[in-house]
DNA sequence: GCAACCATTTTTGTATGCAAAAAACACAAA
DNA sequence: TTTGTGTTTTTTGCATACAAAAATGGTTGC
């Protein structure tokens, strides 16, 4: 499960252009923001480089990188840790990301195509199914990329690098939040009203829609943080 | 003027604390924010390294850390390059740190002790005074100032970091606009009306003020980057 | 002149080596 | 048990070494 590597690491396979240390940072990224990587983890360069198949330089400038995302924290000569999961720092996040994606929001109703709007309409229906199947994951891809185009369709390349940068961190909390039908209802009706809005491009609304939306997520993610903080009390 | 090094710089002096990525990484940014390595400059490691009195290990780490700023972008196999100063890319980051800036502000606004603006007032009169004696470079660090203490008043350290890093982009152009006495008296007018909405603590007046001048300082920066690119041309 | 090719040099990307700092450990004293 | 201390081990931070890739430059043929 851990390492299912059929060729030796140390062996450039075939024409992968791809530079070494770009693909650590991805693989480290994808690490911390799954969970396998728990917030607070030292990342230890010889057994972390080891597991990635390559050696410390690497590492090292991928940790670099990922730092300056806020991904990981450095520590004057004791190394790097993932940075800890704090309902204050999700709090600061969501407060941004809300002002982002109500920015966004704005910037798309004035700019999306028609085909655009046609293809999150599609999105959309492909997650109500998915909701009425009560499949989680399958709809929280969908819900991810409905958030995604939105944000595409603004226009604006920094704007996008920003969110998708501080959505990291709340897609690590995002693992340990386990939805009652209820709130996820309501998810699902507040998207309803998302497309609607955006149908009408009326960025008014649909800026208040989106903010109101995150800080609705807020509140599960404060909830599951406190529900771990408790058990790890115990 | 550009290497004022008392000591060898190989030699760790005293108490030094910081680590030599660390530095490296803020002295690379100020070269790079002042305009010394200009838009699209090759960093040749071999020498940068030497002119920062380092390796290229720590050289290469901050490179990494800056690309993940987006103050130089990473060219695979062909090393690096500091990020061109593009028009397009410009109003991009204009209109996010608008956004971030409206934030500040309104949460500012409730934030904000009494203390917290008295400071502030006491900056703004400080550049008022720089203002009426036509001293620019002091007029722009108290300007600089008096935005990141309205950030700080926020209380959101993920939202400041957010600002700052952007901010750097605005940082570059700056060196180059060369502002007219009469643009000039309407950004200090402009402040007084910021600081007016701060003092009575009106948010909603406060954030619209602050999108505004943004709006203004980007019509600026791109007259600026189109004379740029007129002398660039002949 | 200039386009195409090959040899040479430079530069980047990665691995390794080494010194200094930090952590872990062992053991003695309070 | 805890506290302190000296020693060993580990880990980090930086420098360097080396291989692969890209840039350079010179030569030839057109």
């Amino acid at each position: 499960m851990s390492n299912p590597q059929p060729t030796p690491n140390n062996v450039t396979s075939l024409a992968d252009r791809r530079l070494l240390h770009e693909t650590v940072i991805d693989q480290l990224r994808d690490l911390i923001v799954q969970g396998e990587l728990a917030p607070e983890t030292k990342l230890n360069e010889r057994v972390l480089a080891e597991r990635l198949g390559t050696s410390r330089t690497p590492l090292r400038e991928a940790i670099k990188f990922l730092a300056s995302e806020g991904l990981v924290e450095l520590l004057p000569n004791r190394g790097a840790v993932v940075a800890p999961l704090k309902p204050e720092k999700m709090k600061e996040v969501f407060v941004v990301l809300g002002a982002l994606e109500a920015l966004a929001g704005d910037l798309a109703c004035r700019n999306a195509s028609e085909a655009d709007i046609a293809e999150i309409r599609a999105l959309h229906f492909h997650m109500l199914a998915h909701h009425a199947a009560g499949e989680l994951a399958q709809y929280f891809k969908y819900n991810q990329q409905i958030h995604s185009r939105i944000m595409d369709c603004a226009g604006n390349a920094t704007l996008a690098a920003s969110y998708r940068s501080l959505n990291e961190h709340v897609k690590r909390a995002r693992y340990l939040a386990n939805l009652s039908r209820e709130r996820w209802d309501k998810a699902v009706q507040e998207h309803g009203e998302i497309l609607d809005a955006l149908t009408r491009r009326d960025g008014a609304r649909l800026q208040a829609l989106l903010r109101d939306h995150l800080a609705n997520k807020l509140v599960l993610v404060m909830e599951a943080l406190d529900k771990r903080k408790a058990e790890a009390a115990r």
